[in-house]
DNA sequence: TTATGATAGTTTAATGTTAAACTATTTGAT
DNA sequence: ATCAAATAGTTTAACATTAAACTATCATAA
């Protein structure tokens, strides 16, 4: 999005780099976008089944402060996976507020095929951006 | 979002990159969304308000192309901008297909206060990056 | 112990987003 | 002139996203 502003010299170059900034994250994330629509996971849930397969069952609230979203939005993420059966969910005994997802045995070799298919996709992206 | 990729130093640095890319825009784009929060505008709808505010009327296809944005999306973002006044459709008249979005006078003065707002969000923002 | 406040998660309303199927219109080939 | 393909926009289904209001649970201070 161009913004046409008129400013002193240092103002026209930061909003350049905004601009530049915005359009190259913009077009990596289109990119890995299809690539995760191809195996069937939007960009959301790859974010919470990466938090979850790396550092092992996380509440919601954990993984909300990883992938930087609400908590109504991990809750309806979250339900999405666990309808299609690759995570559960489970109330925490020690303190029955929290919920713990975790990935199912099933789908945890899927997902680890996934992982290294995604970092060549982005690899590939950033070569194509410099 | 980590990847935790084993690869050569190369992929290793696009992924690093990656990492940075991406959350140097969500962090500005996090900000700038709350100073159009505060005047009642999504990033989608100042999209659109500042491609037709700068370029003139303009069809939604153009306007699509300009934001990046499906053309379903766009049906319905000016919906919303015409449901509440800042905008009107018309359709062209030498083409039927085509319908193009201007603002209205009333908004018109205001959109042109908001952009300068705007902008200075985002080059505070840039110059807090670096 | 009990009331108050903090925290985790859910729900709701509004908007955004896409792909795919659809309608209306135009263009172009035969 | 007619019919097929292309193009602009709409609709639908599914998912994403937030803020705000809500429920349930826990911690703590009086």
């Amino acid at each position: 999005m161009r913004i046409h502003y008129k400013g002193s010299k240092k103002e026209v170059r930061a909003l350049n780099a905004y601009v530049k900034l915005m359009r190259a994250a913009e077009s990596v994330t289109i990119r890995t976008y299809r690539h995760l629509a191809d195996v069937g996971l939007t960009i959301s849930q790859f974010g919470v089944l990466e938090a979850i397969y790396h550092l092992g069952p996380l509440s919601q609230r954990d993984i909300g402060k990883k992938i930087l979203r609400s908590s109504g939005n991990i809750t309806m993420v979250v339900d999405n996976l666990e309808k299609r059966g690759l995570v559960k969910r489970e109330r925490c005994q020690e303190d029955r507020r929290f919920l713990t997802a975790h990935l199912t045995k099933d789908w945890h070799k899927f997902i680890s095929k996934i992982f290294p298919q995604h970092a060549a996709v982005i690899v590939e992206e950033m070569n194509a951006l410099t």
